[in-house]
DNA sequence: GCCGCAAATGTAAACGGTTACATCGGCAAT
DNA sequence: ATTGCCGATGTAACCGTTTACATTTGCGGC
């Protein structure tokens, strides 16, 4: 093992009262003193124990981010976000993807007591009643793109249904009357949400609303894929599909380039959330832009505020703006107004 | 704060002893007790705090994860995988993506002592003997697609050599005399050791060697993109461009397009890595697999397993092997071999 | 020379667990 | 009845820090 406060102690002829004040500049100390306790400490390779002083001071300058799951390129954006603001404020970074088993669930929760001072949660199966059963209440918490049912935990949303919608305007501005919607997984928060402001949309505009419309999918490429066969063997074909996350329209894209249907030119696509890769599809992906990374490092400055604050504030709730990305999958407009 | 192992042995008229030997299954316990203790427990929502635990036990049922950067998805597969096992075997996660900051680096590797039983370390920029410098010396450590200079730490390399010189091959196979390559950083390992897979193949083989064709980038999209329309600038143009990463392949087939260049017909294009999202490109990219998921459950594995042994295990350098993916994207064979 | 005060340092009690060791019954064998 | 043993439980030391409080030291003012 390493060198201990007390050897050093020991070895500086000094108290460990002493090195532990040298180490966290607290209390006056000798300059002389001061340099030889750090002298010895060099040479020990003296390091302060983590456990030990978390144990004492009752904060481990570690967060969690609980994630649904660790596929793609949403996740890695999202991660980036976190980390660097976590990083900025000399916070850790433990993660856990939960694989949606109840129990697992709750072990996981459970396990962090005593190893972090707050908690980013992004699984939207976890539901707030698992949290405040599995963890101490006073825990700060801060839900990510879940449902909020209430209540007592911040959170921060992306404005899933006003980018949904805004994208079938636009498809529609384009002289669209027949749009296809592949849809998330019925669990999804984010997915349903999506899912209502295209009907929202489909309503408000008086465009064709079909159930044959709606396609399964789950956010996969694969999903995308199988979706974008299943719709080019639709009786009656749409001319516009709008696949709710970007994984899925590049399966999409990808089934259609196979059938020989030209993009845009056939059939306009269109994805959601702007993943850094969308630009670069041929064509450009216009999509729904989210920001990712600054989802994730607004999330965790909020996190870091509420842990300063002890918990003790106001609880908020707050939903990001999303933009329309107009690039060349959807024709009509700028055709790489937004490339490389 | 939660409750603590001393209020639980109060509540259920018991020592703290037998409290702890319940929740670890540990000697002999009444089942009449453990009936008491666990029901007490719950009903004070007690959960074992982590730091105190790990400060006797010295353990932490934690091991950390050294990132260079986060970006895309090779990294999100990798974690994925490595999540994958340390989840199976009840570990968590602590990861740190290190921003190439000397001391930074230091500071964090610091911090690691009492936090974790293990570190992955994925960054070509942190050399052995700052690891040895800063981290106690019983920590085990595997190095992950990094430069291994003896010696005296485990690691995990991808076979970048081999995987390039078959690619190179392939694509002389194909007829190609002309093959320019899209380089990584210069300081990167992976990327060097891909750029001499390629020189000695083109030796090899002896097809067309030249300066110009090893082109400038950096594994990002925007890198491939340039380096697309830098090699469209060149006098002699190649006839085919192994791009060393999939993401530059992917900027450069953007490049490509916007050019009027026809992939593969023109110009036959390859990536490396193999990650998810190249089969769904179009063309599907033809690109050297590396199973980036494994590569990552692999290292925990064996990290793990390092751990158990307390870290006084042989020491071992292991290479994974890599296939060659052909797809559509540099035309010959199997236009469509791999698809969705 | 003594007092008081501030600066520098030491002492020891936490923090919340684990675990070696001690204690205490109860029961079978003698 | 005594012995020995084992299962069930308690006692207390320890892990490596931080920090409130006590103690020492040096120094200026009287």
């Amino acid at each position: 093992m390493s060198a201990t406060i007390k050897e050093v102690a020991r070895e500086a002829a000094v108290s460990v009262a002493t090195v532990s004040r040298v180490f966290n500049d607290k209390g006056p100390v000798r300059t002389e003193t001061r340099r030889r306790i750090l002298e010895v400490a060099e040479r020990l390779r003296y390091t302060p124990h983590g456990a030990a002083r978390s144990l004492i001071t009752n904060e481990t300058h570690t967060v969690s981010v609980l994630l649904p799951d660790l596929h793609g390129e949403f996740f890695s954006e999202v991660m980036r976000g976190i980390d660097s603001t976590a990083h900025g404020s000399g916070y850790h970074l433990l993660v856990a993807s939960s694989h949606n088993d109840r129990a697992e669930i709750k072990a996981l929760l459970r396990a962090m007591r005593g190893r972090v001072d707050g908690l980013i949660v992004m699984s939207p199966d976890v539901d707030a009643h698992t949290l405040e059963a599995n963890l101490p209440e006073t825990l700060p918490i801060l839900l990510l793109n879940c449902l909020v049912d209430g209540t007592s935990f911040d959170s921060i949303n992306i404005d899933n249904h006003g980018g949904a919608f805004a994208m079938v305007r636009h498809l529609a501005g384009l002289g669209h009357r027949r749009i296809a919607l592949i849809k998330g997984a019925a669990e999804n928060y984010d997915a349903r949400e999506r899912l209502r402001g295209y009907r929202d949309a489909v309503t408000a505009l008086a465009i064709d609303a079909a159930p044959e419309l709606e396609i399964d999918g789950d956010f996969s490429e694969e999903a995308g894929y199988r979706a974008g066969r299943h719709l080019l063997a639709l009786a009656r074909r749409p001319t516009a599909v709008f696949a709710t996350n970007d994984a899925m329209a590049i399966g999409c894209l990808y089934a259609l380039r196979e059938a020989g249907v030209r993009v845009p030119d056939d059939l306009a696509l269109a994805g959601f959330d702007d993943i850094p890769i969308a630009r670069y599809m041929t064509p450009p992906l216009t999509s729904v832009s989210v920001s990712i990374a600054e989802l994730g490092a607004r999330a965790m400055e909020r996190l870091l505020s509420s842990v300063k604050a002890r918990n003790a504030h106001q609880r908020r709730h707050e939903t990001l703006p999303t933009k329309l990305v107009v690039r060349g999958s959807c024709g009509g407009a700028g055709n790489r107004s937004d490339g490389p």
